[in-house]
DNA sequence: CCATATTGGTTGAAAATGTAACTAACAAGG
DNA sequence: CCTTGTTAGTTACATTTTCAACCAATATGG
């Protein structure tokens, strides 16, 4: 066994690492460009992507908490991002969906978020990419 | 351009999931055995792979922030898993050490964190695996 | 139907984090 | 010395996150 185990060996934290440090440059650009937090990012480009959905269809598809979606959720509203409404045959649901206003953010960070992680596999090889990728899939579970 | 760029093929984001997972599952260890928080258990590392060293010297090597740490050792102070010692020469500076107790937390929460990265990098080829650190390495700066 | 369980979603309080201002000690230039 | 600047570390306050309790609607099983 290796006794030479440091903390940058560990996985978790290698990991931690990098999701910080790209997490947080990406983070300036929504947040400087339109006060977003992280969770609500996620919510509007998830409505953005898949077009309507529920909270819950959220909570599933980003593995957030519906307690943090549900926060997200009203300060999109309040920014007017986006509306709800009740669903006819199940009344507990919100349908969400992206105004106007929404979809513009969208567009704007989605492009964004492609040029950032462009600038990002670049510093990486093109096989490199790719096994990146499986391993964290992999590892996400 | 690719049109179907999904939140998991955002690089940032798939970062972020992997490392919440693998995070997690592993604070499971630690918080349920000695209540430890994230940013505590790494100071306790830090202290018990490098030996006795300063606040500061765990902010450099951690890449944490200083009130993090501040709060960090405090916490490990009340637990009686380190204690301070004023430097002599410059006496703004602590140095900190892990008590005997400090050290057995270390050595058993060390020896699990092995145990754990071997489990996630068993999913892994070893090419994959090389690869995978080369690239986290890379997109942490 | 009616009682009970489950689900979608919200809320309040407690815990954690981030930010900035602060203290105390050292350093450097006049 | 003495002003000014810098560094180690703490503290106070605002912002976020987490956790548990909660409400209302639906599903289930007698």
């Amino acid at each position: 066994m290796r006794d030479d185990f440091d903390l940058s060996d560990f996985l978790p934290y290698a990991l931690n690492r990098a999701a910080e440090r790209t997490g947080r440059d990406f983070e300036k650009i929504y947040k400087g460009r339109y006060g977003l937090l992280r969770t609500e990012w996620r919510v509007l480009f998830h409505l953005g992507r898949h077009g309507a959905m529920s909270a819950r269809d959220i909570c599933a598809l980003a593995g957030l908490h519906k307690t943090k979606v549900s926060r997200a959720v009203a300060a999109l509203e309040a920014r007017r991002y986006l509306t709800r409404a009740q669903d006819q045959i199940d009344r507990r649901v919100e349908l969400l969906s992206l105004t106007r206003a929404g979809r513009a953010v969208f567009a704007d960070l989605e492009g964004e978020a492609r040029r950032y992680d462009r600038t990002l596999l670049a510093a990486l090889s093109e096989g490199e990419v790719e096994t990146l990728r499986r391993c964290l899939a992999q590892l996400a579970g």
